[in-house]
DNA sequence: TCGGGAGTTGTAAGCACTTACACTCCTCGC
DNA sequence: GCGAGGAGTGTAAGTGCTTACAACTCCCGA
């Protein structure tokens, strides 16, 4: 059942049936009836394949992202699919793993199979040494690039993020304002915006004339958070002598980890211990205390992600590179940070 | 940059690059090797639309979840498009949510798209009535199905699942031995999974000749699973007078909300309740006590859905048609269940 | 020396669509 | 009454690939 099937079933040419398909408005209403009636009662469906061909675009959109099985990862996918739908976009998933050179491949499958644009969902596609950044700009030779939670400065690249220095800045502060000290910071990434969250967490120190500690900025490895392992490293790193009043961590999963420890080892929280992450997931009402976080508003970056894309679609020359929007703090039980 | 541009830079014809590019046997080292400089110097990639015209294929897989910010559906999204990806399959993920038109709909447009197969994850696209499961027939006739965690009887529909009526009944018995009698059995869906783990709640009751109590049996609307909305309705629940000694869960998230609630009405767990949930998530290690829950093998079933539709591709006619792993229960803190 | 087959190669016909361009009507203003 | 112009339509030329089929080149044995 093709384009010529449902001309001679309509009885016009191949070229007025095609004007239907494409609301072309150059088809009078008479052959338009005649033409939505051929195609509803046949089940007819164009071929992609050929309309790809003339039109060189499918309406299908590459998504990158490290691990879709990733909680922030996942929602963030969430969200882009069903935005990208809305706008009758298809996702084509890749889920590239934390290697460089795999990252590379994966983008390069995505542009052979010519996506219209490429979503890098994750701070891990930009890195600090910025030669590793050229596939980027190369993709975006080809096809619009547009990150998330990460900016680059290139031609065709679009950046959405949050703040995430002005977020951890301030809930360092409102740690300090409680008369926090000696405050544990915990990572576990150098990406773009896990460097823009320590560096939030320094300058809030700083600008209160605190000192950093360096022992207390604690980098705790792999990108398979196991609490376990956390509350572990946590553990040895107190078995040395070091001791503190406050954990901020730059995710959810690390902050329970220093809940686990906290309670195995008789602390109180948030008596004796202020703790807070990042990303405010689901979880942070699942553990006990309830975990306060910062939501970094993952639907209103992914929203808008798809909203430029559209836009770059639409030759709007007015569509913004960079966007950045604000964090919010959410308190739970294991801060007191109520006075601002 | 096209195959004719190729051709004329290494000096051959189409039909020879052609061949070079598709693996064809019938090509003079010579030649190949002077196509494959052209193709590496000229960056070359053939045009996948051009290319599916011909050969009405493009190596895509439609993959359709209900919500993949749903911690259990992203973990299968993700092991499924890594399988894809080693086979050299891209997935085209749709998210439908969990209304019937709403999935009808995605079903067609993945199939508008060409894909090669279709995976359903989630056993919520298998409807109890039976009518509704038209759409699968349907699509089966185009391309072949595989269902997750579901199954169908249909030509060209295949079925990945889980023993989930045996881990259930198993993890009843269970907890009976251990001298509960009066068990709330909480869940949140009709789909088929949980038709059959509920089943294997009421056989193991049964067998053991125990009174089903149908207050006990409870079901807790939507599919945003929220902590705190579980903990609710557990309340009003007992604000009924109704009482129990042990919570089975189809599902993590309420488990949790039934530890939030023990918590909170200073019954001690496991001492005076046992609960257990399912599916096995990190959350199960994220709250306190920590969750006896079932791992139903998501990564086993993924790797051998694919390897299944693999076998399809390649017109094996002993491809299996439903596949049953078996689950395995993980003990933790919320239950003492050591003894087999 | 020549026929025949194996090994290569090229030509050309699809594949199913889009769209530029030319053509046919028809209407409307003068 | 006639020409201009707009609306609607169809023809045909792409789009870039696969592959059947024909043809061509060797090389060997008769």
């Amino acid at each position: 059942m093709n384009i010529y099937d449902i001309s001679k079933i309509a009885g016009v040419s191949i070229a007025t049936v095609s004007r239907v398909i494409n609301n072309n408005p150059n088809v009078s209403e008479k052959n338009r009836v005649k033409v939505m009636a051929a195609i509803e009662e046949s089940g007819y469906t164009p071929n992609v394949f050929a309309r790809g061909l003339g039109l060189n675009t499918m309406k299908t959109i590459g998504v990158m992202c490290a691990d879709s099985s990733d909680p922030y990862l996942a929602q963030a996918v969430y969200y882009i699919e069903q935005n990208l739908r809305k706008n009758n976009y298809d996702s084509l998933l890749s889920c590239t793993g934390y290697d460089h050179e795999t990252k590379k491949k994966c983008m390069d499958l995505l542009l052979s199979k010519r996506v219209d644009a490429i979503i890098l969902v994750g701070s891990n596609y930009v890195e600090s040494d910025d030669r590793m950044n050229d596939y980027i700009r190369n993709a975006a030779k080809s096809v619009p690039v547009m990150l998330i939670n990460a900016a680059l400065n290139a031609p065709n690249v679009y950046s959405t993020l949050c703040d995430d220095f002005s977020a951890t800045y301030e809930i360092t502060e409102r740690f300090i304002k409680q008369g926090k000290r000696e405050i544990l910071y915990l990572y576990n990434s150098n990406s773009y915006s896990a460097i823009r969250k320590l560096d939030g967490f320094r300058s809030a120190m700083k600008a209160n004339k605190l000192h950093i500690d360096e022992k207390l900025i604690h980098f705790i490895s792999s990108h398979s958070k196991s609490v376990h392992e956390v509350k572990q490293s946590i553990k040895s790193l107190c078995d040395k002598g070091i001791t503190f009043d406050g954990v901020i961590a730059s995710d959810d999963v690390l902050a329970i980890g220093a809940i686990k420890y906290a309670k195995e080892t008789g602390i109180s929280v948030p008596d004796n211990l202020f703790i807070a992450g990042y990303n405010n997931f689901d979880i942070t009402e699942y553990c006990d205390p309830t975990l306060t976080s910062v939501d970094n508003k993952l639907p209103s970056l992914c929203t808008h992600c798809v909203a430029t894309l559209m836009s770059v679609f639409s030759n709007d020359t007015s569509t913004p590179k960079q966007t950045i929007f604000s964090a919010e703090i959410i308190e739970r039980q294991t801060t007191k940070l109520n006075q601002k």
